[in-house]
RNA sequence: GUCCCCUUCGUCUAGUGGCCUAGGACGCUGGCCUCUCACGCCGGAAACAGGGGUUCGACUCCCCUAGGGGACGCCA
């Protein structure tokens, strides 16, 4: 992680100017940020992150930042550290957390998890949940089968039908089940947002949400509620994407006698298609902004113009101006689309108008020009230079962000097909997507496995991945070029390689996906 | 498919019933500055999704239609 020295500067001056400002106007205004540590930093996580920032500060509240680990397959401990760094370097700050600690920890739900299990059995037993010994099978055919009729897939309720001693039999008998909610059959649920006013869905749209999973942990919507109550937030502010789960939690609040925080939905971030903002169609990862040169404060500030503006409508701004006018009224809830090409120019305004020579000198090399980071490439570099001045134009790949590349460039460059070559592509991308841990071998091991299953030449199997990563075959080692780049880099460089090709339509993607998984299955069967 | 949310230039947005001949910014574009480029400055094209109401008056309030998005997991 890169330290950022001016930014940490400014922030900590601001919890000074806000602690003392809570002196005068206490206020009990509590929000939080829950991200779910089971990814890469998602710009998503940081733009609610900020919103929920700026709301606790404006009323001279709390902001909380909670991990919502209750996935235990998908959640890793490198995903959590990854994101308090992440939103460290934007310059987010949080008043309680797992590593600042506070009066209402942990704040990591794995180690809270003694108090789930007695809430929900809490609601067992007054009647609002119930037990539920349907396998994750059953329930799949269960809701394939309402699909074909038509209907909405939900819970049917089959383990309501269950005698209390039947129940009780089971359970003494070890066997796998999960705690299931109730919801009223009819009627209509009214929320209400802060932003929309009143929500009506109906009762018959709200499924019998799981509480509790089989492996005693709760789901998020449990834990969150629960969680929220005990932490005393009195502000849930997060994506629009919860508006239709709203009805559970408020009818959770009811069930347990607790005053419900007030909603708040803001618009999602979109892809330049208006889908909601994916990795697939974007680079979401915060880490890729920084490996591309983006400064923290051009990020929080671009952030900070999704859906919303300054009253005088200036376009930059820091997160003390942002916190000093900030308003919630003046979210705008069409889903703003993430635009990269305004984000440069707002960085280049940063960089311009805020940097001296001295600070912009600091600035790269806190990036990229230092010792550390530059040592593992250099003895690439020493064998294939015979002056000190060929080292720039061989190297400037290793410090550019996206590469000037030419469908033409790859097929001079390889013997295959252009299809070949999409294929090829798409296949290493996938591959190196579904790669934890970005190490050399790992890496070269994914690329070789490929290239054997697709009954490639290692050589021409790694021309093509060349010309994306490094924009010559003429190069140093390629996957020491990737490890240096790192995986963001290094996906977005192939993504960005396979545009230039054309790209894949929908319906080649489809079946480069079917052939992609048959070639598991034959490795699979090899290694058999 | 069902339900929910949303809808001002290509994009981010201002606009909370008269100040709108709809403003700003990115991008695009013409020019100026200038050894080039960039920056900067000046100018241009570019939007209220459509239809009904309400009102003396609708970008603004209501309804319908259309379009977009989201949700429908033992993920969050």
């Amino acid at each position: 992680m890169m330290p950022n020295f001016s930014v940490r500067c400014w922030t900590q001056h601001m919890i000074g100017v806000t602690g003392t400002l809570t002196g005068i106007q206490m206020s009990n205004v509590r929000t939080r940020i829950a991200p779910s540590p089971t990814g890469d930093p998602h710009v998503g996580t940081a733009y609610i992150a900020l919103f929920n920032l700026c709301f606790a500060r404006q009323h001279g509240g709390r902001f909380v930042l909670r991990i919502e680990d209750t996935d235990q397959a998908r959640s890793t401990a490198e995903s959590e550290q990854a994101i308090l760094d992440s939103l460290k370097w934007l310059g987010l700050d949080w008043d309680e957390g797992p590593d600042v600690g506070g009066d209402f920890g942990p704040y990591r739900q794995s180690e809270r998890m003694g108090i789930y299990r007695q809430y929900a059995e809490q609601l067992v037993k007054e009647g609002h949940a119930f037990y539920c010994f349907a396998t994750p099978a059953e329930l799949d055919q269960m809701r394939q089968e309402q699909m074909a009729r038509g209907e909405t897939p939900k819970y049917d309720g089959r383990s309501l039908a269950l005698s209390y001693d039947e129940v009780q039999r089971r359970l003494e008998n070890m066997e796998p089940h999960v705690i299931r909610m109730k919801v009223p059959h009819q009627g209509v649920c009214e929320i209400s947002d802060m932003l929309r006013g009143n929500i009506q869905i109906d009762w018959a749209q709200v499924d019998m949400q799981i509480l509790l999973k089989a492996d005693g942990m709760p789901t998020y919507h449990l834990a969150n509620v629960v969680d929220d109550h005990l932490m005393e937030i009195t502000h849930v502010i997060r994506g629009e994407e919860w508006i239709n789960s709203a009805p559970k939690h408020q009818l959770l609040y009811q069930y347990f006698g607790w005053e419900m925080p007030t909603l708040c939905h803001l618009p999602l971030l979109r892809n330049p298609d208006k889908s909601k903002l994916s990795k697939r169609k974007n680079p979401t990862s915060i880490l890729y902004y920084q490996r591309m040169g983006y400064l923290p404060e051009a990020m929080l500030n671009y952030l900070g113009r999704m859906g919303w503006s300054m009253p005088d409508e200036r376009e930059k701004f820091s997160l003390y101006d942002m916190l000093s006018e900030f308003d919630i009224n003046r979210v705008s809830l069409g889903g703003p689309i993430f635009d990269t090409e305004k984000l440069r120019w707002l960085n280049g305004c940063w960089i311009r108008e805020e940097l001296d020579a001295d600070l912009f000198a600091q600035r790269l090399q806190n990036w990229a020009y230092n010792r550390e980071t530059l040592m593992p490439i250099l003895p690439h570099l020493q064998q294939r230079v015979e002056i000190l001045s060929d080292v720039a134009p061989i190297a400037s790949f290793l410090v550019s962000g996206m590469l000037d590349l030419s469908e033409d460039r790859f097929l001079r460059e390889s013997k295959l097909e252009k299809s070949e070559l999409l294929k090829l592509l798409q296949f290493a991308l996938w591959r190196l997507e579904a790669l934890r841990h970005w190490q050399r071998e790992l890496i070269f091991e994914e690329i070789k496995l490929l290239a054997t299953q697709l009954e490639v030449k290692l050589k021409d199997f790694l021309a093509p991945l060349f010309v994306a990563i490094a924009g010559t075959s003429a190069s140093i080692s390629v996957m020491d070029s990737m490890v240096f780049l790192g995986p963001d880099l290094s996906r977005a460089r192939i993504r960005h390689a396979i545009e230039v090709l054309g790209g894949v339509s929908k319906k080649q993607t489809k079946k480069l996906e079917k052939d992609y998984a048959q070639l598991g299955k034959a490795a699979q069967g090899k290694d058999a």
